[in-house]
DNA sequence: TTAGATGCAAAATTTTTGCATGAGT
DNA sequence: ACTCATGCAAAAATTTTGCATCTAA
């Protein structure tokens, strides 16, 4: 195995007890370089281009690891099908229900309610999705004169 | 046809052009009632309930025009399958990433950011979403001693 | 060495589509 | 009337599962 195995998300994973087998390492890989809202079949597509031969059942379990260990987390956008970011810090989005346009946007301003709800609910908070929805600019509609 | 057609939702299906049928209006009864979380499955059942012998996949294009009209939403919570919210007013969970639970709070003071980015970007806003991922306090790893 | 992970292929589930019929406006 | 929407059933796509084999620790 000759991919590096001992960047962040590597670490998380061995240390939750799980074996850091190439084709997790090859998933990780992929969310670590780029996982904006990748769908399932893509994650499947880039991972076999770093390790050739890899299942797709994998991909779907080491998925579903990822997502327990908070590693990443599922999301549906639009009427798009699901795909998956990085479960971690925040995402910010804009959604135009009509379009599915999506705008990111940067800040939000939550941490003080994250630490609130965290003492309230005793509760570990790792990250977190604001979105909001609406229509863009586009589909507004338009008035006549 | 003798169900009520003209309370809020409706009338947003019929202003939009579209025609109010008494499938459309059985799904727009279930969302109306009790939208929380609802798998499609689910919402075919009780669908079935008000009008017998509506198709699911009339209800699966339902949902897909409720969509576009911003009148509901899907939403990916933890692992579980896509389910539908309303897409109104706001949603605000703590969800855990390792059981699921999801607690839901109310309020998140968003509404300052909605207007400001609702003026920077030319964007109706209609509904927000905010969600907290972490660990419950059941699943937190608990310390030995 | 050994428990846990994998790939494959089959099964199950979910979602979409085609088309003749039916119904809202 | 006319167009859009429906139900049905088939097709497609997605996700899960069983199991013999393999491998990271």
């Amino acid at each position: 195995m000759n991919i590096k195995s001992d960047f962040p998300l590597s670490r998380r994973v061995r240390e939750a007890g799980f074996k850091l087998t190439p084709p997790r390492l090859a998933v990780l890989q992929v969310v670590e370089e780029d996982c904006n809202h990748l769908s399932t079949s893509e994650i499947f597509r880039r991972a076999q281009l770093i390790q050739p031969g890899v299942g797709l059942a994998t991909v779907y379990r080491a998925l579903e690891l990822f997502t327990e260990l908070g590693i990443v987390r599922p999301i549906t956008v639009g009427d798009g099908p699901p795909t998956y970011i990085r479960a971690e810090g925040g995402h910010h989005h804009l959604v135009c229900s009509a379009c599915g346009t999506v705008i990111e946007f940067d800040e939000c301003g939550s941490a003080n309610l994250a630490a609130e709800l965290a003492a309230r609910y005793n509760f570990q908070i790792q990250s977190h999705l604001l979105e909001f929805y609406g229509l863009c600019a586009n589909c507004r509609p338009q008035r006549e004169t």
